[in-house]
DNA sequence: GTCTATAACCGGATAGAC
DNA sequence: GTCTATCCGGTTATAGAC
């Protein structure tokens, strides 16, 4: 899934100057416009050199995503140490996260593309991408746990990967956001937040019980299915 | 936004074969294995005429989507002709459009990932395809007019968009979906119409009246501030 | 075995002659 | 409208250097 680490200090460190120059790069020009030989040239190394550490330029891109995602966890933990009730961790979360990501607005549109490709190991489906899926999936998990909010056990199971779809679409619905500071997404988060934690709180209504159970059938069903796509011998 | 029409009868036929043979070798060996080479080969002309014709290989495989949505068009057309009742045409819609596109589910992934991309004209919410997201939204309209289900006021405005938007998460759903039939998506449009339709339903309950319009205000302003990001100068 | 460099290849795209 | 020749940039084959 990485790239092999380099076994040298010098191997490691020739690598960290190509990725080096290539986030510098990607910064100041865009990454369509910033060709593999401009990196190679900034990073004083020749281009099969380059590819000798990185099999693509998207893998160099990628470099930088793995990099967000450890900031955004970090600047998430704070939120769910202090903040109890369901609705503001909720919220704090996503607009944690979207503080972390705004400065790389430009890039996460060609990260998306890629990740958009259902044959590629980035797209957050992929059985490439488990680890982090399950990372964003835990992540939700605790937002529940911390919280004093009650989920009907049915719905409890399965409402962690619901909340880490909804993270998927806001980030989504950011990627295209071109408001100044990204008002409509910031708008999204603090009014969503609260309808979210309002259906959840519905959902424990006894009366919208039969829905309910139906929805999450329909959930354990897909998910399922999923499973046995994953591993086509479920005997075995 | 389309190719220029060739102006001449040869313009035209030449034009067809260009197309003829791209989507055969696309259908025969996928998008990313067929090189413009081939193509020009296949329709017997040479590659720089071909890209006369296509300033892209990508426009080349748009060619494909426009069909596509044509017959997609005609086969839903039956549905909203005879259903009456949401539900059903919800789910005929959706399950029409099904079996109109899933020869093609393995362009669709090329498709979508270009779509993906905020910047492509071909993303869905680009201006220019405003069109033919006007269009993905009437359909929707059409579809609750030629019911007899109640729709509250506010909601009513709304709801169109929110069906489509629905529609754009089926499809994604289904490009990802690798099980044989296409089960799960099947699975996923056979449960969750009913899901929708009783969900609009409940929509309507009075005692749900409070969370319904905050849901209308947060979608209203979202339109809102799209429109004012389409047009930066709303006051000109 | 780890690393680096040079010289290609390949395919999308374009220039410009006819 | 059509062609040939060429560019350009991602990627790879491969020969060596440490």
């Amino acid at each position: 899934m990485t790239e092999p680490a380099p076994k040298t200090r010098k191997g490691a460190e020739t690598r960290d100057r190509i990725v080096q120059a290539a986030l510098e790069l990607f910064e100041s020009r865009g990454y369509d416009e910033t060709t593999m030989r401009d990196v190679a040239d900034r990073a004083g190394v020749a281009v099969g050199n380059a590819y000798y550490y990185f099999r693509s330029k998207e893998l160099l891109l990628q470099a930088y995503y793995r990099e967000l995602n450890a900031r955004v966890a970090a600047a998430v933990a704070d939120v769910l140490a202090t903040e109890r009730g369901f609705e503001a961790r909720l919220r704090g979360v996503l607009l944690r996260k979207l503080d972390v990501i705004e400065p790389y607005h430009r890039f996460s549109a060609v990260l998306f593309r890629t990740a958009a490709d259902p044959a590629s190991p980035q797209n957050p489906f992929s059985d490439e991408s488990r680890a982090m899926r399950e990372d964003g999936i835990a992540l939700y998990r605790d937002v529940l746990a911390g919280s004093r909010t009650k989920v009907p056990g049915d719905l409890a199971a399965r409402l962690p990967e619901l909340l880490w779809t909804f993270d998927l679409g806001v980030v989504l619905f950011w990627i295209h956001d071109r408001t100044p500071g990204r008002r409509r997404t910031r708008a999204l988060i603090e009014h969503s937040a609260g309808l979210v934690a309002r259906l959840v709180r519905l959902a424990a209504n006894p009366l919208l019980a039969p829905l309910r159970r139906r929805a999450v059938r329909l959930l354990e069903e897909l998910a399922a299915d999923g499973a046995a796509a994953a591993d086509p011998s479920p005997g075995a």
